[in-house]
DNA sequence: TTGAAAGCGCTAACAT
DNA sequence: ATGTTAGCGCTTTCAA
C-alpha cells in the first residue's frame, strides 16, 4: 500500500460506488450496521477494506455536532496523583469510544483559561479540571456553552459545576487532629505553594484550624511552602529543623514532600518517626512502601477520575443539574507518626 | 449570559449578518485579520463578541483538512518519566496552536493499535508512541495515511519513523561496564517486565552483553523481573537477597524499582551501598534527592518531549524523511555504588 | 478590499 | 432495506 497523498483518500463516496450502492447504506453500515441487510454489508466492508476507507472525523462531527471528545487540564502531568486520574479518566473515556484532549495550566489560571479556550473551540462535549483556583467566569463561559464540567480533587454543592473529591479544609483537620491526640503540641507544616492552589492553602487553612479549636496555634514561622518537589520540600524541610524549638510534628501538603521530608531528616541523621512525626497526602505508592512507611491520607485517585468521566458523560441524562461527589480519603497510620518524646 | 442550546449557537453567517458583511469577510478577520479593512473588521469583531461567537473547529476542519491535533500513547501516563516526556510534548505542542489527544497502550500492542485507530478516525496530524514494541504493520498503517509518526525513547536510524532518545541496550552496557570497573563480578538485575517492551527488553541484553564481553555472565536467576512499581520492585529485590552467595551489584530497570531494591535492602537491615551496589535508569527527580543518592542513567525525558514535538511538525518539511536523533543518557554516579567489600 | 457560491465528507430525514 | 437529497459551518476560489 503505497502512501496516499492527503487529498487522495478515500471517501464514503468512493466506497458507495465501488460497492456498488448509495452513500446512505455506507454511512449505516459505520453506524448501524444490523439496519442493512448482510450480503450488502459485506460487500460495503469489502470495499472499505479495498480502499483502506477510514471515516473523517471532522465531516462526521460537522453533521452529528458531536465530537466524542472530552477534554481535560490538570496543573502538570509530572505529578503522581494527576497522573493516576488522568489515567483512570483517559481509561473511562475510552471505554465510552470517547477521546481525551489534554493541556496542562501549570497552576496558572491564565494559562488554564487559555487552554479551555482552545478545547471549546476544538468542540470538547465536556471539561475536566482541577480544584477551584479559578475565575468564576470561566463557569460562565462553560455554561453559556452548555458545556459540562467537572472538576477532580474537590467537592462542594455550593459549586456552579460537577465536583469529585473531598473538602481538603476538612480532610486536613483530620489529619492535625490525629497529631495533636498523639499528643503534639508544637505542629509545623510543610504546604504546597498555596498561591492560585485552593488544594494547597484548604490544608493550610484546615490544619490551623484544628490547632485553634483544641487551644493551639501554628507558628506561621513553622509553616513553610515549597514546590511540590524533592528538592523544595527537603529545603523545607531544612528550614524547620532549623527553628529552636524544633518542631515535633510536621504536616506535608502531599506525599512528595511528606517523603522529601523524611529525607532530609534522615540526611541529617534524624531517625523517624523517634525525632520528629511527619504526615503526608495522597497515599502515592511511594507512600506504603517507603523506609519507614508513611503516615497519610489516601485519596482515591483513580475513583476520580472514573466518577469524572461518568459525570461528564452523564451530565445531560442528569438534567444539568451539578453534582458533588464525595469520595472520603482514608487516614493511613502508618510508621511516621508517634507521641512526641 | 444564558445558557445556549447546542444548535442555537451563532454561526459566522450570524456574525456576518449582524456586522452586515459577508462571511467570507468574517472568515478573513479568523484567519488573516490584515487583510480586512480596519473598520470592517472592528464592527465584525464586535459583532463576534456580542455573540459570543466561536468558530466550529469540525467545520474548519473539514474545510481545511486541518485539525491541528497530534495524538500520543503512553504504555500509562502513571510513570514519571512518561509524565515528563508528556508535559513536555503538550507545551511544545500547546505552544504551536496545536492540541495533544492522550491515550495510554498499558503496555499492550492490541491496545496501542485499537487507540492509534481512534486517533486516526480523529484526524491527528501526528503520532507519538514510545519504543518499539509493536507490529510493524502499524508503521504500514501509518504510512498508507502519510501520518508523521515518532517514537519516543529508542533511537534508530533503521526505523521507518522518526525516533528520538537513545540505544537501550548500549546506554545499559555503559552501566554493566561501570560495576564491572567498580569490580562487582557477581551481577544481578531487576527488570522491567520485558514482554511488549522493547526498553526493559534492550537493557537485559546490554546488560548481559557487557558481562560477556568481560568474561562474566549473570546467572539467569540474579535476573528477575517486576512491574515497575515500588511493591513489586522490592519483592524483585528480596528475591534476589535470598540467593547465595548474594550478588554485590544490582542494576534495575529504571529509577522506581531502584528506590524500591534500596528501600527493600534498607528494611531488612542492610547497609546501602556498603552491603550491595545498586543502579537506577531515567534519573527521576527522587533519585538525586533519594537517601542515599542514587546511581542512575539520566535520560532528558523533557528533551525527548520537546523534539518529539519538533519531528512531527516539521515532519513534511522535511520531506517525510524520518529522522533519529540521539540524546546521549548521561550516567550519573551518586552514592549508590561502591567497591564490592 | 469585499462578496457570491461552490464545495469539504458525512448524517439524517424522507421517500421509495 | 435502500436511495435521494439537503444540509452541518466553515474556507476558498473567483469576480467584482
Amino acid at each position: 500500500m503505497k502512501p496516499v497523498s492527503k487529498d487522495a483518500m478515500a471517501t464514503i463516496a468512493d466506497v458507495a460506488r465501488r460497492a456498488g450502492t448509495s452513500k446512505a447504506t455506507v454511512s449505516r453500515v459505520l453506524n448501524r450496521p444490523d439496519t442493512v441487510k448482510p450480503e450488502l454489508r459485506e460487500a460495503v466492508e469489502r470495499a472499505m477494506r479495498e480502499l483502506a476507507y477510514v471515516p473523517l472525523g471532522a465531516a462526521r462531527s460537522l453533521a452529528t455536532k458531536r465530537t466524542r471528545t472530552i477534554g481535560a487540564i490538570v496543573p502538570t502531568v509530572d505529578n503522581a496523583i494527576f497522573a493516576r486520574f488522568l489515567d483512570a479518566l483517559q481509561s473511562e473515556l475510552s471505554e465510552h469510544g470517547m477521546l481525551l484532549l489534554l493541556a496542562s495550566s501549570w497552576y496558572e489560571p491564565e494559562r488554564e483559561l487559555a487552554e479551555v479556550r482552545a478545547l471549546v473551540e476544538r468542540g470538547v462535549e465536556g471539561i475536566a479540571l482541577i480544584g477551584t483556583s479559578r475565575d468564576p467566569g470561566m463557569y460562565e463561559l462553560l455554561r453559556a456553552r452548555d458545556l459540562p464540567c467537572v472538576l477532580g480533587m474537590v467537592c462542594d454543592e455550593a459549586l456552579p459545576v460537577n465536583s469529585v473529591g473531598w473538602n481538603n479544609r476538612l480532610e486536613m483537620r483530620k489529619v492535625a487532629n490525629f497529631m495533636i491526640d498523639l499528643n503534639h503540641r508544637h505542629l509545623a507544616m510543610i504546604a504546597g505553594i498555596t498561591k492560585d492552589n485552593d488544594r494547597a492553602r484548604d490544608r493550610v487553612i484546615g490544619a490551623q484550624e484544628a490547632a485553634r479549636d483544641r487551644g493551639l496555634t501554628i507558628d506561621p514561622r513553622d509553616i513553610v511552602e515549597a514546590r511540590y518537589s524533592i528538592e523544595a520540600g527537603r529545603a523545607g524541610m531544612a528550614q524547620l529543623l532549623r527553628r529552636r524549638p524544633r518542631p515535633t510534628a510536621v504536616m506535608c501538603g502531599n506525599d512528595v514532600l511528606a517523603v522529601a521530608a523524611v529525607l532530609e531528616a534522615l540526611s541529617q541523621g534524624l531517625q523517624i518517626p523517634r525525632d520528629i512525626s511527619i504526615t503526608g497526602f495522597d497515599d502515592l505508592e511511594l507512600a506504603a512502601n517507603f523506609f519507614p512507611p508513611l503516615t497519610t491520607m489516601h485519596v482515591h485517585a483513580d475513583e476520580i477520575g472514573r466518577n469524572a468521566a461518568r459525570l461528564l458523560l452523564t451530565h445531560r441524562e442528569r438534567g444539568g443539574r451539578p453534582e458533588a461527589v464525595y469520595l472520603r480519603p482514608d487516614l493511613i497510620v502508618r510508621d511516621t507518626t508517634v507521641p512526641p518524646r
